[in-house]
DNA sequence: ATTTTGCGCAACCATTTGATTGCACAAATA
DNA sequence: TATTTGTGCAATCAAATGGTTGCGCAAAAT
């Protein structure tokens, strides 16, 4: 079943293959000889990568170079975009109180 | 095994149950409403959000509050941030080279 | 005091997941 | 031409997952 790109981050070795291929793309063996673990297990995990257009391939004779869609990352962001407005005024809001606390001690004084 | 929190936003439920929760605490029943599943599904993804500290919980009587920590989602954006600055990159440098294009068409003409 | 409501937990189940092993095919190398 | 290398896919397996049902406890309502 194709999965989302949150269901994709999920996993923290998927999460480590990307930021590993996030300045240059690799192939599948040179990302496999960076984690204790097969080289299908990391071919699986690209396959979902790609599967929801985190990534795409270029075949260069045999070998395959995956590279990351950052912009593609954006809907992570984009998500996220709804929730930092509200820490965002949370923030304002704060600061909107240390200033009136800070005001009234000057005038107490 | 408790999960992190690219883990528990995974779930498509656990998302919208977060989003649904942001502006306003809420109790699990009065989230289960607003979903087609049973009470106690959701009390088992408030757990899962509770437990990485997603959210937090105040019990009034026999009601409990569910409230989302929004700065733990601050968690995922210091993630995101180190992508952000390759998207961001590659967009300057796509202006400076549409520029260079551009400036380059109009001494031809 | 009794009944109703809110709610978490455990057991169960079907499905999904992540890793391994084995295999096969194509490209590169000797 | 034969061998090596890169790589994806399928089968298998144990563990994890998400939902349901049933239960029990505490608080609120009657």
């Amino acid at each position: 079943m194709r999965r989302d790109i949150f269901q994709a981050i999920a996993d923290p070795t998927r999460r480590a293959i990307i930021a590993l291929i996030a300045l240059q793309a690799m192939t599948p063996n040179a990302i496999a000889e960076q984690f204790d673990t097969t080289r299908q297990a990391v071919s699986k995990h690209l396959r979902i990568l790609t599967e929801c257009e985190l990534v795409t391939q270029k075949q260069q004779g045999r070998e395959i170079y995956y590279q990351l869609q950052v912009n593609k990352m954006k809907e992570i962001d984009k998500w996220l975009n709804q929730f930092r407005k509200i820490w965002e005024d949370r923030f304002d809001n704060l600061d909107k109180y240390l200033a009136k606390i800070q005001a009234n001690a000057k005038n107490k004084k």
